[in-house]
DNA sequence: ATTTCCACTTGCATTTTGCAAGTAATTTTA
DNA sequence: TAAAATTACTTGCAAAATGCAAGTGGAAAT
């Protein structure tokens, strides 16, 4: 499961070519507060993705081994989408996104106290997220 | 100076609204790495971004604070780009796609020398490159 | 004075996005 | 148990963004 078509060797660029979008990023970002979401959960999402666009964005993450498929227990019509390790590392990342965006945004209430959690001891905030999202 | 028109009140989604592209963070990664660009030099770079893209993307990244734009000492012809105080704060969000591009994908010797010194102490790396964009 | 360099802009074809409406397989309801 | 609703998508088409190549206008070099 080799990644090619890279327009250059950095490995910003090639991260880009794979999650450089305005979508990418928002459906990890469900996926960390969530562990687990249904294809219909992530389209509800506060952003209004358009459906063929969510479908397009599955199956490239999945291709590119940051998302995995999971059947639903309770329900065939169901599908689960879910982190594998390589996007779980993608946390760190989006953490600092985060932090970008509490030095220069207003945020509501709800990502305050989120942002206050994680600048309180980001490895602890990390470690603890990470072990949520890989539990079985 | 207030950015609005945002999908959502996200601090992720938001930073997506502005840079969440497959060119703008290899912008903002060239200036990491020189503090000054020309144009010709931000155009001249690896991933060949075509011309328009690139004065498009330099107008939003300025628009938004990200970057700015310095007279050449030397000749009136050029036009300097340089990272802003909220451009040189992406450093951590930058630090954080290349420790994961490190896992991840085939790096040159080059990337790897630099990846290396990362790793072996991120914030004084960090630090050390804040003194360096930010000297005048 | 003329050519070259530099930072862009413009025009147009191609690709990607976004919206709305379908579809096929389940699951629920009457 | 037949019909209706849910679920995860796909399809068709218009609108927007991207990419390429060829300008353009001012500054610098020859």
């Amino acid at each position: 499961m080799k990644e090619n078509n890279r327009r250059s060797g950095c490995p910003v660029s090639s991260s880009l070519d794979i999650w450089g979008d305005k979508w990418s990023l928002l459906i990890v970002r469900d996926l960390m507060y969530s562990k687990e979401r249904t294809y219909g959960e992530l389209l509800r999402s506060e952003e209004k993705i358009a459906t063929n666009i969510l479908a397009s964005r599955l199956s490239t993450l999945e291709a590119a081994g940051i998302i995995s498929k999971l059947e639903h227990p309770e329900s065939k019509a169901k599908v689960l989408y879910r982190l594998t390790d390589k996007g779980i590392d993608l946390l760190p990342v989006m953490i600092e996104i985060y932090l970008w965006g509490d030095k220069y945004f207003e945020l509501s209430e709800t990502h305050k106290a989120f942002l206050a959690e994680v600048k309180k001891d980001k490895a602890a905030f990390l470690e603890r997220v990470v072990a949520k999202l890989r539990q079985p």
